[in-house]
DNA sequence: GTGGTGGGTGGCACCGAGTGCCGCTTAGCG
DNA sequence: CGCTAAGCGGCACTCGGTGCCACCCACCAC
């Protein structure tokens, strides 16, 4: 997801704090102004950076879906399938020094209830923007059924690919560009196929 | 979903004034005070029945998942799409008396966020008895990505559907019974099916 | 240099959700 | 009639999140 090159370094540390706390305490433990304060700042201006103590985890989200609008938009004339595959493969490109710093966001999502709940909700504009992108192709209008669940099943179904790729600690980048195949395989073929 | 047939009258009571407050004041302007002194109880009595202010207006999937549940074992042998689609559609039949509640319901999960965000943590349990049957139907691993995707696939489909019900305000039950069945439909082809 | 001016900062006070504790009522029962 | 147990609800507390404002400091005009 092309992650964080230009942003404030404050941001930056902040997030890299807050990790390493609920990482040895946990994610409830860990207090607003305990995070703040290792960060060297105000709690109040914790909150001028991250709207929520749930949003440092999550970070890098927004970054991503500007790239995935990205990346469907350079892949004209491909079915929505075929786009949407190709953007995800493009977006998720890891390099192997940032596999830790993702593994351990994904396990916090995994096991914080309310992160993953705040991660649904910002994945929201990622559907529709599938939705929408899917709408042109297939040409029909963007509140159709099909559109609409064509965006949410992607969502839904790359994460359980990084939820898959989580629970397989070996796993690297190539791996998890082989889940994601996998999982458009399925979506392009359909459950009941063999 | 076999709605709280039997369930506490405080908590019906309680769950009907607070669609009621939700509707004229909006939800985060309704404070949990209000919603329990509406009620007839005391705040604190409020949070013995619900869990959080959220869980007021999503009740009743605890019991939907029950019945999910149910109806899927009342499937043997078919494929678990299939069971899927005759599961939810035994679990979301509604009879017209109740169209209006629910309608009241979807509008608010569709336009607070942060209910829509409280119910895909209730629904990870719809999710997990999915993947679960899906994969004894398929004879693989329930933490297989096959299995997973399919898992979240169809409740991410699930939610489409319902969303499209509810911007059709027209809408009648049976028309949400055709929606599931267009979606199991793509689900089932794929979505590069023509 | 002096005197703005504007952005980032962070303290302070406040609100509302959620929780632990505890004393009260009341229903059930010997 | 007393005992007990369970539901109720008040009270006080924690913590996340917000509005307000005073402060610092860099930059700029004169």
């Amino acid at each position: 997801m092309t992650r964080s090159a230009r942003r404030a370094p404050v941001a930056r540390r902040l997030e890299h704090v807050a990790l390493e706390l609920f990482a040895t305490q946990g994610f409830d433990e860990t207090t607003v102004d305990e995070l703040a304060s290792a960060g060297g700042v105000g709690r109040r201006t914790f909150f001028r950076y991250f709207p929520t103590k749930l949003d440092v985890v999550l970070g890098e989200l927004d970054e991503g879906l500007a790239a995935l609008v990205v990346a469907l938009a350079t892949q004209p004339g491909a079915d929505p399938v075929a786009a949407a595959r190709a953007a995800f493969l493009a977006v998720n490109r890891y390099a192997d020094g940032e596999l830790p710093a993702l593994r351990r966001r994904l396990g916090l999502i995994e096991d914080v209830p309310e992160l993953a709940a705040r991660a649904t909700v910002r994945y929201r504009d990622w559907e529709s923007a599938l939705a929408g992108d899917a709408a042109r192709r297939w040409d029909v209008d963007a509140g159709s059924l099909r559109a609409q669940v064509f965006g949410r099943a992607v969502v839904a179904s790359m994460r359980a690919v990084f939820s898959a790729w989580h629970a397989r600690p070996e796993a690297d980048a190539a791996a998890l560009g082989g889940l994601v195949d996998e999982a458009f395989d399925l979506l392009a073929r359909g459950f009941s196929a063999r």
